[in-house]
DNA sequence: ACCAGGCTTTCACAACTCCTTCACGGGCGG
DNA sequence: CCGCCCGTGAAGGAGTTGTGAAAGCCTGGT
């Protein structure tokens, strides 16, 4: 109904993403081949997150999604690990991006290495 | 209820004007593939305009779509935000030109190539 | 039942981005 | 010359997101 790939098999895909990895059968997330410690909330993000991509994901759907109930006003739980989630993944891919900030609509997932050159203006 | 390709689907639609992109579905601006960032009222501007093309679209009908109100006299709210979307699209697509201006009348959306002229494909 | 440790939620403040408004300047026509 | 319209940069306040830490929960082991 929503993203094509999600229709075929919901919980035995694997989602790639740079050097990222996501069982989604065993619940197993691998960054570089070495195995991830998520929490259920971080993990529950990442793959809301990840499975939705390249389309931004508002609070509200994510906060349906993992935490199985629409945003309360003043709820900063989805902010609050994204923090962390993003974290984790720069601790174990330090030269990945994959989580990205759009204000007033939500989060999106995109794997972008970082390397060396520089943009100049705005997306930091 | 007023442009015929919009009672299709309001949400649903995809806008492809050049090398930009515009899924309405998801929030999501494309600038030759890439995702551009964009703020709320950037967004909206963006879309008021794409979706009435190749129309001229008044100040007014602008910032009672994307605003919510009518213009107020002496608001220049329209003009700032033109620029301010005309300043990210030309910095993602810098051989394309999107938003024309209609002195007295308003604004009009229609993606030209600038120098190397090619790809047309559609309407001019 | 008690404890330890990790997970989750909430809170407060910092940092940042966005929105509105003002001000000035150029182009054009009367 | 004057007035209107639009382009453009800047400033301040408003709103949104990032971040560290305290407090509450839950679970497994003893």
């Amino acid at each position: 109904m929503e993203a094509a790939h999600r229709d075929q098999a919901p919980e035995g895909r694997v989602i790639e993403a740079g050097e990222l990895e996501v069982r989604i059968a065993d619940a197993l997330v691998l960054a570089a081949g070495r195995p991830l410690n998520l929490s259920v909330r971080e993990y529950g993000l990442l793959v809301a997150l990840a499975d939705r991509a390249p389309r931004i994901v508002s609070r509200d759907e994510l906060s349906a999604t993992v935490w199985g109930n629409p945003l309360r006003d003043g709820d900063r739980s989805v902010d609050v690990y994204v923090h962390k989630l993003r974290a984790k993944l720069e601790e174990a891919l330090p030269s990945w991006q994959f989580i990205h900030t759009h204000v007033g609509f939500g989060y999106r997932f995109d794997a972008v290495p970082l390397h060396g050159f520089h943009i100049p203006a705005t997306t930091r």
